[in-house]
DNA sequence: CCTACAGTTAAGCACATCATTAATTAAGGA
DNA sequence: TCCTTAATTAATGATGTGCTTAACTGTAGG
């Protein structure tokens, strides 16, 4: 554990796999056990196990356990996060309005120096 | 170079790191030289460089060289199919509807068999 | 109690990722 | 031509990922 990564990029990397992916449509049909989420993959159960952890870490699914089984719920909270992100940066639309914002304020900070730099991060 | 990943999981993958998605944000009000780029973060420049590598695999910008720069453009198609996977997934109303339909189908084809499984891939 | 079953933990291995510094390529200007 | 600037490539290193098999934990049932 070195220097934890923020949610988004915990969610982002857990999509980033085609099985996890795979889980995540599964559970979308309702809990699953971790031996019926894990039948379909040529895989073995540890392997599942791992990629659930993964799921769990950025939010995507909760498991209680119920006897000796372990039922995962789908959470699709972190996803809305997620989409919100995606589509803040997807369409033609804001890229023009932000450029036509950047156009003002350049207009009107610096008409002589050089590009004043507004320091943008990713949030 | 073992097995390339789908489409799907590069963006996914490129979309994981902050200071990646910082550079989408940046690039968002238009093409940046790698140096402008590079100038927010406390990091060298093949750091960025690498970045790009990585954004570029994702098909996530495009580098046109001008003279001794290069000029990175966003490329938001690749958004698109991220958003769309994202939205599919994300709210309740699918969720339920898929739950019926596959209630509708367990009903149809197997009163009396063992849940048929539906071998769900990710898509 | 002993065994079977569901699942996780642990250890190991190949390979990817994210950063570094040093060397290289390529264009422009004195 | 020589030097500077912009950027990439190469080599290196620490750390993370994705899988494996083997061992463990915990619950149910004879």
């Amino acid at each position: 554990m070195t220097d934890a990564p923020d949610e988004l990029s915990l969610v982002f990397q857990a999509l980033a796999d085609p099985t996890r992916r795979a889980i995540i449509s599964r559970l979308r049909s309702g809990p699953t056990t971790v031996g019926e989420l894990a039948e379909p993959f040529a895989m073995s159960r540890p392997a599942i196990s791992q990629h659930l952890k993964v799921l769990e870490r950025a939010g995507l699914i909760e498991r209680t356990a119920d006897a000796q089984w372990r039922r995962c719920t789908l959470r699709t909270e972190p996803l809305d996060e997620a989409s919100a992100w995606v589509d803040r940066h997807r369409n033609e639309w804001n890229q023009r309005f932000d450029l036509l914002d950047q156009r003002l304020r350049q207009l009107k900070t610096a008409p002589t120096a050089s590009t004043p730099r507004t320091e943008r991060t990713d949030r």
